[in-house]
DNA sequence: TATTGGCACTCATAGGTCTTGAGTGCCAGA
DNA sequence: TCTGGCACTCAAGACCTATGAGTGCCAATA
């Protein structure tokens, strides 16, 4: 069993390791940390803590560093999550500045976080599928082409353009917008495909292949899975730290960039807090807990956020396993409540 | 003056240094590359190009490795531009397959131009500001709120939400719509700035105060800088290529996704090529040539691409200074084309 | 005049050996 | 339970040497 002062030293260990990239000694813990004993009673604090593999020693003989389930304890019973500085609050306020759209507060978040803890910042952006429709619009581009807008309650814009099997005339279009928007206003997109046929008989035999056309694009936009994706910035970051990377860091950034195993990882984070603080809180998945998604060796720090329409995103910071959790955890979860303030969220 | 024989031995320079990574040495060249001649000979021809500073020698006795202006050399005069193989057209078709709207297409041309490439993909957002206006509508989200949405002749579609400062009556909506519309569609966004102020005009005086913020935002949406921006894949292949930087990646990574220097030198590359086969030639920057955007060892090449709104934007790809020149400019000029073609350019 | 074989010279790289010192594990004594 | 002492380990750095690819130059040759 591992002693109130061995989690101390555990602590320690994290701190110095992270701060210096060196492996921690039982003489500079005595040193920089005012333990009241000596570096041979620390040895014996590190020799329990190897034996519970919460630290392990690179080579025989060299100072210790933290395994991933050294930095599991430290972030679930060690971590003081500090709270931001004022100069960081100001910065955040400084970088969102005034908005136009949702794209624009999203891009302009994630650089902010990204800033804020140096590592890569990711934000997924809020999903179609889980929010209502706010507005639809049917665009007369062109004879057969037609651009169909949809606005969920979320802020989020998506578009179309329809090429059409026949000619149609203008008010069609808009007696088709009038009667879409009284159907479907309100409705959560995953319940519009029941209603979405009913559109279609509302209209004359004669115009049915064409508003059934129409009426399949906004489907189309509904279901499409392009909806999941991630914004995110300072990529860069993690070739800074590529040093903490036993390999290259080259597989990691593919990773990143497919997007497809971190949407998984994303996923997997908001199901297992579900619930909990309204999915609010930060939860992280350290090292080799990030194996199956091709992203060993980095912390993933991710917290929920919300939108006016009451759906749950997360965004979060992706990172080398040896990065200050602390500070990141602060950062990602004051991130997260500007973010959802600043799209009008209730909770 | 170098000798006809003496380009090809910088062309055989170039292509195995591109190839190897190693220093040439005069040895190398007699073996691969059939010349009737000895290795001394070489040697004299290698004397007279780094005379002319195209090639150099890392230290005093190792092989020869190409200038910036060795490449420059190459690319005006040596290159030969290979078609691409049956195989990589596929691999394009396959890429861009079917596509709804203009952000899917460049997002999967950018991703093919990254993987034909093997380097970092870029492509130029079709600007808003060079294009005419299709299309405007103005969409109630709630009272005092609405969302103006504007469509170019390009297909880019761009919104901006309003706050009003009193409220409206959703038939002045559509008023508006319709006046804004007939008096803008077909206008280039340069000249809308003079069209939009009669726009107000035409409403009686207790209206004016809302139409007017309107029709701000429409300009808002115009003027906005926000439109030039770029889209990228493949910034992992920098990480990969990172032997040929003598420095770190970090800074030119950091450019990359900071945009502003490259946006200017996609400018600068579309100005000097002004005119010319309708800028749709590839254009090459090499090395130092970059220096001022924060891209030294880089090299970009770039094509124009145009769009059925007959604007040209850029597209093209980064790496270090030894790429593949052949293969990448064939890569880029191709995805370019192709680009232009599904986009209905007229060019 | 252009080309060639020969030869001395250079120097980065790799391998080998040695030293240094931070850090450990263990133990006997407080 | 803690501490001082001590032998031991081993990565990292310093230093040396051998190797060999490649050069520059020159006198001979076609």
């Amino acid at each position: 069993m591992v002693s109130e002062r061995g989690l101390a030293v555990l602590r320690a260990i994290v701190q110095d390791y992270v701060a210096t990239r060196e492996p921690v000694g039982s003489k500079t813990i005595v040193d920089k940390h005012r333990f009241g004993v000596s570096a041979a009673t620390i040895r014996n604090d590190m020799a329990l803590l190897e034996d519970e593999e919460l630290i392990a020693a690179p080579h025989t003989s060299s100072g210790r560093v933290p395994t991933d389930k050294g930095y599991r304890v430290f972030v679930d019973q060690l971590a003081d999550v500090k709270p931001l500085s004022p100069a960081q609050r100001h910065a955040i306020e400084v970088f969102l500045g005034a908005s136009v759209d949702i794209d624009d507060v999203l891009s302009r978040t994630v650089r902010a976080l990204a800033q804020l803890t140096h590592q890569v910042a990711l934000i997924q952006y809020p999903s179609v599928s889980r929010a209502r429709i706010q507005h639809l619009e049917f665009v007369a581009l062109a004879p057969r082409r037609v651009l169909t807008v949809l606005i969920a309650d979320t802020g989020v814009v998506e578009q179309r353009v329809v090429e059409l099997g026949a000619d149609y005339e203008e008010p069609v279009l808009r007696s088709l917008r009038d009667a879409a928007n009284e159907a479907l206003v309100g409705v959560p997109m995953a319940d519009a495909a029941t209603v979405l046929p009913t559109i279609v008989e509302r209209f004359p035999e004669p115009l049915r292949p064409v508003i059934a056309e129409l009426v399949e694009s906004v489907a189309g936009i509904i279901g499409s899975t392009r909806q999941e994706r991630l914004i995110m910035a300072g990529t860069a970051n993690l070739v800074r730290t590529e040093h903490d990377f036993t390999g290259s860091v080259y597989p990691i950034m593919e990773a990143i960039e497919e997007q497809v195993e971190l949407l998984k990882l994303f996923g997997e984070m908001a199901a297992e807090q579900h619930g909990v603080l309204g999915n609010r809180d930060v939860s992280v998945s350290i090292g080799r807990e990030n194996e199956p998604f091709g992203l060993a060796e980095t912390s993933v720090l991710t917290s929920g956020y919300g939108t006016s329409g009451g759906t749950v995103a997360r965004l979060g910071v992706l990172g080398p396993t040896r990065m200050d959790y602390s500070t990141n955890m602060a950062a990602v979860r004051a991130v997260a409540r500007y973010l959802s303030r600043s799209l009008g969220d209730q909770a």
